[in-house]
DNA sequence: TTGGGTGCAAAGGCTTTGCATGTGA
DNA sequence: TCACATGCAAAGCCTTTGCACCCAA
């Protein structure tokens, strides 16, 4: 996603998203939202979110990035992560472009930390085999493989 | 594992850790990890866990139940699950079971809150794939997988 | 106008830590 | 004996909540 391209499309659909829900379309909101935008595929904890949105929000509050974190999380348009290191982290969704609506997945590494995501589809069938032989059927999944990445591998 | 079959070996493999690792065998520990190896398949909270030690051994401290569940966790005694409901649950480990040293899979009911568990190596093929494309290579996995169980969609 | 939203501070709730006492080796 | 372990209570830390004020609709 570009800057100042797909960026207004989805400010609008937001502020739609907002309407259809009843819910007001504030400064705070779309401040957040949009430091979320600008950084696909980063792992923002709220502290983190709170920094960036004071930045050219100053007067922002904690607890409205909770709020509103929360409140986007309910609407799906982010996703939550949890590394579980104490800090629940979060990014812009990508489920525009997972037609099934599944979650991507985390690679972590376990040295530097950094997190690569990756999709696949391999699931589909254990999903399916699942169903057959447990009868539980899948609607969405979590999947997080820790190891090594290629840059500390070579190090 | 059946009670009185297996479980001495399992402490007396537990008190051997322990002296290999240069800590002492205490009553409670052993109560802590007895609690846990009757349970397999269960998932406990730290609260929980303090209770059912608690009926045996009234005098224990939830800070001590807090210390030895990281202890067991570092040992590779106890797995970890994050529900993300605010508790960190624990249970025994299958590692012993489960010859590539990975953990196996839940499959979490979104109506009853039950958790199944599973084993495959449906994985494998996944992450051999990741190694070859990105060079990273997996060590462990933590899989979760949430949708209706079979009593859940009969109702 | 007016009900939802915000900011601040206080409260919550799980987990960790400090410290004096207890205890396994 | 003595270093490690325990219990209790206090402190930490992320997150939620209460409430008076504010502002989008």
């Amino acid at each position: 996603m570009k800057l100042g391209e797909d960026m207004p499309d989805n400010q609008e659909q937001f502020k739609n998203l907002l309407k259809q829900n009843g819910l007001k379309v504030t400064t705070q909101r779309i401040a957040i939202l949009e430091v979320l935008s600008c950084r696909p595929g980063e792992h923002l904890t709220a502290e983190e979110i709170y920094d960036l949105v004071k930045v050219k929000y100053p007067e922002i509050g904690l607890a409205t990035v909770y709020r509103t974190i929360q409140m986007l999380s309910d609407l799906d348009l982010i996703d939550k992560l949890n590394l579980d290191d104490g800090y629940v982290r979060y990014e812009i969704s990508r489920k525009n472009h997972d037609e099934n609506g599944h979650h991507h997945h985390h690679l972590i590494c376990l040295d530097c930390g950094n997190i690569y995501t990756f999709q696949d589809d391999l699931l589909e069938t254990l999903e399916t085999r699942i169903k057959e032989t447990l009868g539980f059927e899948v609607v969405d999944h979590e999947v997080k493989l820790y190891g090594h990445c290629k840059n500390c591998r070579e190090k």
